[in-house]
RNA sequence: GGGCCGUUAGCUCAGCUGGUAGAGCACUGCCCUUUUAAGGCAGGUGUCCCGAGUUCGAAUCUCGGACGGCUCACCA
């Protein structure tokens, strides 16, 4: 098996091995040190622009990259080189170039890496070309490119190998470079409101802040298990008891769950919190932050989704998780009674468990029969206190707390509350939590220090989690969450 | 983990109801001094994912397995 592999492997090396032995006898290096190049193509393309037809520009260019195609022609060579932002037309003549290096030209291959040196003309079809006089080969390319009718295609590749995808697909260059943008913005925004980027572990003695299974690994010198962190959450407010007043993370999370279009199982996260602030006060926030992105970032407020068109335009609608549901599915959760709500979830084949509470009812009718309606941006807001177990309850109704997720295309794509820094409530939510915990397959336990900093006092405080990943999905469209994430965690390769 | 679909040349794919393979791109050689999915002529691509079964005969049918994609569940 193996030894069909190196065979099959090294019958696509052969010729541009060959041709690498070819350049090695003629004393051409083809793993060079440098190239100065006179500016990028972009510059190049964009300064020429108006050059004549017939006319070649007076400057001597020096430009590099990546060679994407090759057009033999007897005594001629037409091609492209590609560098990071743009692709540019090569033409190589005979009479203008040595014998040998017209030669040599010839055996390129697509993919190398090439440095050219010339002037710049439009050609009968009025494509500005480099018609070149000298070349180097940088960097010898010994695998072939992804096929150049089709491209690359088969997301198994382009997840496992980025660089090709890269490579043959400009438009996932673009979505990592908004992506990256979309992240500076972020800190832009929140930098000039006087917030303070921290970083608090990800490597936790005791998993919490989220409901979600961790990932355990271990020390050695301690002879410790640690958690890699599912959530920041509980470190922040420790700043906030600290008296930091403005903070925020944006970090890599990790959760130990399924793998899906939506979840990949590390994942970025922001997570803000202002001191002497409630729910209302951070829901301000998500809205400004994401119109913010909308405004600075693609310049428009109104995007498309998967064919969708969505209008971030503020101000957002708000409402009450169970007037969502009043308006969305015509039920009245305050009036029915908990078989009712069961009945109900039971003919949706959701898994009801022994025991379940009515808040916990009210939530799962909410995600049953109003979340994937909810497509133009809303808040969400008072979801049930037993779903929310660091959240102040509601001012208004005890059952209820201060919470409330921004939905766009029926996702949440946020979470925010007035934070609990009641340490006796906090702790008795906690135990509660535990018990409700019915699976259980990691040890739940109460972060005793975290109660003890509240015990120490955390000022009244609004907080608000926004997962990246999805959000940037939005700004590019990108159906799958492995879209922007540059390395998606994928299975080791199998023996093919 | 459940369900659905897929796996044929380096790549993208075709191969009807079973008669052991085909196209384009890529590759090799030759021709071609403004082409651009360049073109023309010639060349060979291959344990048809693996294993077992049915059959005179399997890429094709059956069963099992591997790998992958989508989807549902857990979760953000």
């Amino acid at each position: 098996m193996e030894e069909m592999n190196e065979k099959s492997e090294s019958e696509i090396l052969k010729s541009r091995e060959e041709n690498l032995e070819f350049l090695f006898q003629r004393g051409v290096l083809p793993y060079k040190y440098e190239f100065l190049r006179t500016g990028t193509i972009k510059d190049v393309l964009e300064k020429n622009r108006e050059l004549k037809e017939g006319v070649e520009s007076e400057n001597t260019e020096r430009l590099a990259g990546r060679l994407i195609s090759i057009r033999l022609h007897g005594k001629t060579i037409f091609g492209h080189i590609k560098d990071s932002e743009k692709k540019i037309q090569i033409y190589v003549r005979k009479d203008d170039i040595k014998e040998e290096q017209f030669e040599i030209f010839k055996k390129l291959d697509i993919g190398d890496i090439v440095g050219v040196e010339g002037k710049i003309f439009k050609t009968r079809t009025g494509e500005i070309t480099v018609k070149v006089d000298k070349f180097e080969i940088l960097t010898k390319s010994l695998l072939p490119l992804p096929e150049k009718w089709h491209g690359l295609k088969d997301k198994e590749i382009r997840y496992r190998k980025r660089y090709l995808d890269l490579i043959a697909n400009d438009d996932v260059k673009k979505s990592f470079e908004i992506r990256t943008k979309i992240i500076r913005e972020i800190r832009s925004f929140l930098d000039s409101k006087g917030f303070l980027e921290v970083e608090t572990p990800m490597m936790h003695v005791i998993p919490g802040g989220a409901k979600a299974k961790p990932f355990l690994t271990h020390h050695n010198a301690l002879d410790m298990d640690l958690y890699l962190r599912i959530a920041p959450e509980l470190y922040l407010k420790r700043l906030l008891v600290g008296g930091f007043e403005k903070v925020y993370e944006i970090n890599r999370n990790f959760r130990n769950e399924g793998i899906s279009i939506k979840h990949n199982p590390e994942f970025t996260m922001l997570e803000l919190y202002v001191a002497y602030a409630d729910y209302k006060v951070v829901m301000q926030i998500a809205e400004d932050l994401i119109v913010n992105i909308a405004d600075k970032v693609l310049g428009t407020r109104v995007i498309e989704y998967q064919g969708e068109k969505i209008d971030l335009s503020p101000p957002w609608k708000k409402k009450k998780m169970t007037d969502a549901i009043k308006e969305y599915a015509g039920i009245d959760t305050e009036k029915e009674s908990e078989k009712e709500l069961i009945d109900r979830l039971k003919q949706k084949e959701v898994e009801i468990r022994d025991g379940i509470t009515k808040g916990e009812l009210i939530a799962l009718i909410f995600e049953e029969f109003v979340e994937e309606k909810l497509i133009q941006p809303v808040f969400i807001t008072d979801f049930p206190v037993e779903v929310s177990p660091l959240a102040k309850k509601s001012r208004e109704n005890s059952k209820f707390t201060e919470r409330f997720e921004p939905y766009i295309f029926g996702r949440e794509i946020g979470n925010g509350f007035s934070e609990l820094n009641d340490p006796k409530e906090q702790e008795k939510r906690f135990r509660e939590q535990i018990e409700m915990d019915t699976e259980g397959e990691v040890a739940r336990v109460v972060d005793k220090d975290f109660i003890d900093a509240l015990k120490v006092g955390m000022p009244p405080a609004g907080g608000l989690g926004i997962g990246i990943d999805r959000l940037v999905m939005f700004f590019v469209n990108a159906p799958s969450i492995r879209d922007v994430i540059l390395f998606p965690l994928l299975k080791p390769e199998g023996d093919k």
